[in-house]
DNA sequence: AAAATTAGGTTAAGCGCTTACCCTTTCCCT
DNA sequence: AGGGAAAGGGTAAGCGCTTAACCTAATTTT
């Protein structure tokens, strides 16, 4: 049997208070006792039970992490920040991949309560809102990530998507292409891009009318390349130079399109993405694409989640940190444009 | 605060040993007073703590996964087989990367025995026995993955990493290719990759007598790089026309620098990397690689783990199995070659 | 009809900690 | 020297469950 707190304390002569005061360095202990009892705990190898603690300390120092899945890049780099900065808090990770099902979420979620985490990063919600609405009723500690959700007073932290879709169209337009394409997904931030997208041009004057130069889609490589597929089968006149892709994904699929239909990239197209995944370095030609500041925004969101569950109605906050524009060989200028066509 | 099973027996007039049996379907109760309780959980929408039921079961339902880095694909997609896996048991997963720095993962590993997981499941260790030793001789429940300790009494499960040396060097003979190279990296499982490859030359009489052409490295795509610019630097009758690479991320640095070399693939060079990621298949051209079945082997890891758990000393066994050869465009014939000369 | 089962609960003793509160000593001041 | 404060530690009541043991009434067996 693994020894206990009771073991520790008749091994070393004391109290089983005084065990749980060294313990947690906390009480008036002389430093003889509290090396006493460290020798013993030592000696037995004594691992005391954080489950009993949390019986009594209703601290489990355990969080949940909601994702859609930890086998996407972007999802497992966010798990890591996020688990980083909770190990040097003491504390861990429950990983759960939800797929984007509000069912699964709903079975995930539960076991998580009952488990007693101490909060919740979510990071997978589907625009459903009950579900967190009820969460926040319940004074569950929870921040939204990567998505929140306008209508909740929910802490969230996010990247300003709408300025990455504005940032990445106005570099296309800086390079001198008029003839863009859209490929967005399904999820709330993607509309955000989409709309910083349709500004940017809309600011510079350039017109975009042809409708078959957007598509939404949900993020996969295959549905990439289709939704490449049709744009770039299009007359010449109507293609596009470049293409803004709402995530990486999406974009690897549109660089294979090209490619097997023979385009070159970037003379015949120019590709950006979004999020800046390791995927981006490891594709060719290697992808330009937006970055969301992963490692501030996981270090932002356990900041926000560590004063929720330490003061449960502290108020709430939304984050909004700014993408970068982070430049491979996927783009490039329009072949033959003088400079003073180009724009800015 | 949240109801605890005193209210719950409270409110349904009846002891909270009935709520605990209709709670684990256990014991003998009325369907109406099964129903009853039932009904007064959902009215007080009651979250029975997994922790105090902890303490008293012993079971916590978590398991514990040690790995290297979570954001590594391969990693991500073991973490994804696993937790799923889990999930249909109703436990789940906490997720610990540690970097493989031993210290790193002394500390995970403590801080998991404290949280009284039910189970470890370690992709992570670093070849020194000793830590593991130490748990399995604590009767601590445990799988190895991906990589065993032959001198350790402990149940893993392993892809036949000799095997899939050799099927790849097999393959890339069969292609004609008689001038090898191979970049390996410093973990257990890829000293038997690299066997399997130099037995498959010497079994097929093909000589390698060139020690450039064999080299180790840690397991980055600029070292991929760096040992393919080595090896394709020397003069033409040395250098390799075939490399295999012990893991995706390498072999994709041999990609790219093949390519700023000016080499065509696989017409001047032929690349089979090992593991089959994602990213086999969002680089350039799609890379031929040793696949590990990762589904079928995290399931036995958790069958294994499950009976462990079960009963502490149920007998260690260790499961191999087999890794299979997805051929894709990094690898072709050696051009000019005749059909006869192939091996086959 | 009496004895033996069985069904359906209840009682109470933990599981291994934390912590408010209390009790001695010892020390320091005046 | 006497009194108060501080230092060091002990007592005991939980935290919210599980489960062995037990009890009673109803049902079955012979």
């Amino acid at each position: 049997m693994k020894p206990t707190i009771y073991d520790v304390a008749r091994e070393a002569g004391v109290s089983i208070a005084t065990v749980s005061k060294v313990l947690n360095n906390n009480g008036r202990i002389s430093d003889k006792t509290r090396e006493k009892v460290g020798r013993v705990m030592e000696e037995l190898n004594y691992q005391p039970s954080l489950v009993a603690s949390a019986l009594t300390s209703r601290r489990t120092g355990t969080i949940g992490l909601m994702i859609p899945d930890i086998a996407n890049p972007f999802f497992a780099e966010t798990a890591r920040g996020i688990e980083d900065y909770a190990q040097q808090q003491g504390s861990d990770l429950i990983v759960c991949s939800t797929d984007r099902d509000d069912e699964k979420a709903a079975r995930y979620t539960s076991l998580l309560l009952r488990k007693r985490v101490d909060g919740l990063i979510i990071a997978s919600h589907t625009g459903k809102t009950d579900m967190i609405r009820r969460l926040l009723a319940d004074q569950v500690p929870l921040v939204l990530f990567s998505a929140e959700i306008r209508s909740l007073e929910s802490s969230s932290v996010t990247v300003d998507d709408y300025k990455g879709g504005y940032q990445a169209t106005e570099y296309l337009l800086s390079l001198g292409h008029r003839k863009l394409g859209i490929i967005s997904d399904n999820l709330p931030g993607s509309k955000l891009r989409a709309e910083g997208f349709l500004d940017a041009l809309r600011d510079a004057g350039v017109p975009f009318d042809n409708p078959a130069n957007i598509t939404h889609t949900s993020a996969t490589l295959e549905n990439g390349r289709r939704a490449a597929a049709a744009m770039l089968g299009q007359p010449e006149e109507l293609r596009p130079t470049a293409i803004f892709a709402c995530n990486d994904l999406l974009a690897i699929g549109v660089l294979k399109e090209a490619r097997s239909a023979g385009l070159s990239i970037p003379r015949d197209l120019s590709v950006v993405g979004f999020d800046n995944t390791v995927l981006a370095e490891i594709c060719h030609p290697t992808l330009t694409s937006i970055a969301q500041p992963l490692r501030e925004m996981t270090e932002q969101a356990m900041i926000l989640l560590n004063e929720s569950i330490d003061n449960p109605d502290s108020p709430r906050r939304k984050i909004m940190l700014m993408p970068e524009l982070v430049i491979r060989h996927s783009t490039g200028p329009v072949p033959g444009i003088k400079p003073e066509e180009r724009l800015l």
